[in-house]
DNA sequence: TGACTAACGTTCGTGGCACTAACGAAATTA
DNA sequence: TAATTTCGTTAGTGCCACGAACGTTAGTCA
């Protein structure tokens, strides 16, 4: 795909380098989650439940960042699987209320264990203070165009 | 879009990161451009082919990595607005020869202006020797995962 | 020379993602 | 009571990475 053909200027662009970087790790995840029958947003989703309890889905939507229109098909297949259960709130009926399941806490602890692999592939190249240093950069630089975009 | 409502171990995944600052990247350098009337891959074409000269499509696709089936309507974009011309190669029939044309490379300039700007406000939170060294991870990072795929 | 293989430009299609619009139903506010 | 807002849902947009297949042309080699 890149090659050292590229010529140099174009090749330390930064953004240009961050998209192509960003694009393999996307794969490397993809790929594996999916040897578990998962994609990135069940894992999204099955964590932000268990650590905020049942939520409704708008709610879910902002906690994790998934559209809530997106969030449709991510609960039901999340309920295909029995990962989750949506029951409609009897305290305000325009909401469902998504709790997870035993079995689902158990795929989490799988995927868990899975994603923390595909994650240690993704920084192989990176010592140990490196990826510290890597991922703060990142959550800087998400912080900072973040909080852009909010205003 | 991403809040601190989203729970820290979630937060905290570095692919994750990644590719939500990857989106922000990208949309700061797709809404710049479009100011001045250009997308990234028009920046990559008239950099790769200032720098290599006169080349084929397929050429041009190895060396900047865009797909030569996406690169036609780059080609087409570019020969609309004049800054490259697209030639049958009489030596190669089935070979068309790209060239920047001088307005072109004027456009080009200013194209690289903008995107010193572009780069510099998406790496604003950043020290001058972070970005080195952010640049530099994510030059490693590619290196590693390009590498893998060849393979 | 003739058959095979490979490269080229092009068209079309796929799947995923971020995001918007609009809707009926239900809740909240004025 | 009337107007506004929220919720779940469906449908659709545009962009991107990528693959399949096709006709055309070049190179290979028996």
């Amino acid at each position: 795909m890149d090659e050292q053909l590229t010529p140099a200027p174009l090749r330390k662009v930064p953004s240009r380098m961050l998209s192509l970087v960003a694009t393999h790790a996307d794969r490397l995840v993809t790929e594996g989650l999916a040897g578990a029958d998962a994609r990135k947003w069940h894992y999204a989703a099955l964590m932000a439940l268990r650590a905020s309890g049942p939520v409704s889905q708008a709610e879910l939507s902002r906690i994790t960042g998934i559209y809530r229109s997106d969030l449709v098909a991510v609960i039901n297949e999340l309920t295909e699987r029995g990962h989750v259960e949506r029951a409609p709130d009897p305290a305000d009926r325009r909401r469902n209320v998504i709790t997870i399941t035993d079995q689902g806490r158990r795929h989490l602890e799988r995927l868990q264990r899975l994603m923390a692999e595909l994650q240690d592939d993704f920084l192989a190249p990176l010592s140990g203070p490196e990826r510290e240093q890597f991922t703060d950069f990142l959550a800087r630089l998400l912080a900072h165009h973040s909080r852009l975009r909010r205003a």
